[in-house]
DNA sequence: GATAATTCAATTGTGCGCAATTGAATTGAA
DNA sequence: TTCAATTCAATTGCGCACAATTGAATTATC
């Protein structure tokens, strides 16, 4: 019988890059979510959130373009965040297609309660500064190679 | 009125660890795609193969710790690759509550297809070897400390 | 040996995340 | 100018991902 451990080597799991990755992304989230929920917020409705509070306002597009993500994914959070009266939606005038998005009032209240996360969150991870330094310098250099 | 770039710099996108991680993590998988679909697996269904591939027969909570997954996620994943006939779900004579997956002759099979998709996702990434590694020893040192 | 606590998989409900499609607005080419 | 191609947000459908809960099986305590 083959030796399922070493016929195919780059097979193993602990071989793969994309695991790692797609594991520290996922509980670095959970990590988020104690704080994030003090603030009524998701993940995701944190990252718009993070772009408004540099961009008051930008189109769906643009947002899109900087979070990575799309339409089927921004549009119900977008939705949804409007609800909540963080931002509102509004077609631009120049060209009805494209939605622009713009911080509220509240929206810009949201931002002084949500100042400590970063740094409550930073406390969580056990990385040197330089490390962290490295491993933030090769995942952008990692994600513009893609 | 406040500098919205500099007033909380610790907010700003580009300073938050996590986001290249997310962003990293749910491009690298887009990229798996196109080869994955050739074996009619989703990343998740990939990720629980790969696990059996390399030990042949394991209890769904040692699957759900290897792969950061719990049984909400596992549970409706393990029975669609039991319909694929790729593995086999048994409950343990030992304890009842333990349920057993092993991998059948068709998912052993697969393993000869799936071979070649690690070398054609690292011609996806254009990162030095040397820096492949240190990126994997960081995510992995990362992982470790949450 | 009864029963309380623990440990499992499974279920339920919510929120992404994205491929594919739709339809409206705009742009480009003949 | 007309009409074909492009570019948007929105919608649809599917598959996670996970918190919370349930209920069965096992273990621990008395």
């Amino acid at each position: 019988m083959a030796n399922a451990k070493n016929d195919y080597p780059e097979l193993l799991l602990e071989n793969q890059l994309c695991f790692p990755l797609y594991a520290c992304s996922k509980e670095i989230i959970k990590r988020y979510r104690p704080f994030l929920d003090e603030l009524e917020l998701t993940y995701t409705q944190y990252l718009v959130m993070l772009v408004l509070w540099e961009r008051q306002s930008l189109s769906s597009k643009e947002l899109g373009q900087a979070l990575y993500l799309d339409s089927g994914t921004l549009t119900p959070v977008l939705k949804k965040l409007e609800e909540k009266g963080l931002l509102s939606r509004r077609r631009s005038d120049d060209d009805e297609r494209n939605l622009i998005v713009s911080i509220s009032e509240a929206g810009e209240e949201l931002k002084h309660r949500a100042a400590h996360v970063p740094q409550s969150l930073a406390s969580c991870v056990k990385l040197d500064a330089d490390e962290a330094q490295e491993l933030y310098r090769l995942l952008y250099k990692f994600l513009g190679s893609l």
